[in-house]
DNA sequence: ATTATTGTATTAATAACTTAATACAAAGAT
DNA sequence: ATCTTTGTATTAAGTTATTAATACAATAAT
């Protein structure tokens, strides 16, 4: 696994991000332990708070928990994987839906704009 | 005008949507000239540099324009603003279409979400 | 029982962002 | 010519966000 990061937005963001990506694309299988964090932490060269923080988010999300001394692991639960997916999904179309409101497309206008940007 | 604040988004933010709406929404029409910096400032309650701030965002966007000494004017290229919500609106599709891939979802895969939760 | 490994909590340091205070400069109005 | 009004630049203060340093706590392994 190799990290890397933007300069412009936080460390911990797209620590959270990576290993999101990495948990819903399987690479991280439900159930399956993660590396400590402090492994991880070296891993990616950053300082194990950093990566605690990302993890502490990941479990506010329901997507891994811990083991006080045995440590971290992804959930078990494949279909919250996937609700967590569609739920991210459906949240950011809404979220369009209503940005482009607030630019004054009303939904059948950004439909349109949408099928003439993708030609779909 | 009534202006009103968020606790937890900058201000400077805040004033720029507010103006941007003023604009797009044609309550202040291509070409017309805006209160003065410290006169939207007092009204807004804000301080000038706040407001100045704002205002140097829609300039570097292109929506208004000053006269040194003259005072500050709303661009008067009515098709500039319709670019400019188009270019807003379509840069928020894009990036919305790549925020799905990130999540697992190729084009089509979205456009059928998008389907199933606007029923369109 | 001791040690090593795990997650966690607390505090401090640093960095970035936001807002405010103030002074300057240009041009029109009187 | 002077004053007023305009935008602008610079600097400082305040606030929040981010990262780091360190210590603690729990449990499994030996």
């Amino acid at each position: 696994m190799t990290w890397h990061f933007d300069n412009d937005r936080p460390i911990y963001t797209q620590l959270l991000e990576q290993i999101l990506f990495l948990i819903i694309s399987g690479q991280y299988p439900p159930g399956s332990k993660l590396p400590s964090v402090r492994e991880l932490a070296s891993e990616a060269s950053v300082n194990p708070n950093t990566m605690q923080r990302a993890l502490t988010e990941l479990e506010r999300m329901g997507l891994v928990y811990s083991q006080r001394t045995s440590g971290r692991f992804v959930t078990e639960d494949e279909a919250m994987i996937q609700r967590m997916k569609d739920s991210m999904g459906k949240d950011k179309i809404l979220a369009l839906f209503k940005d482009m409101e607030q630019l004054g497309y009303d939904a059948d206008q950004t439909m349109e704009l949408i099928h003439k940007i993708t030609r779909r």
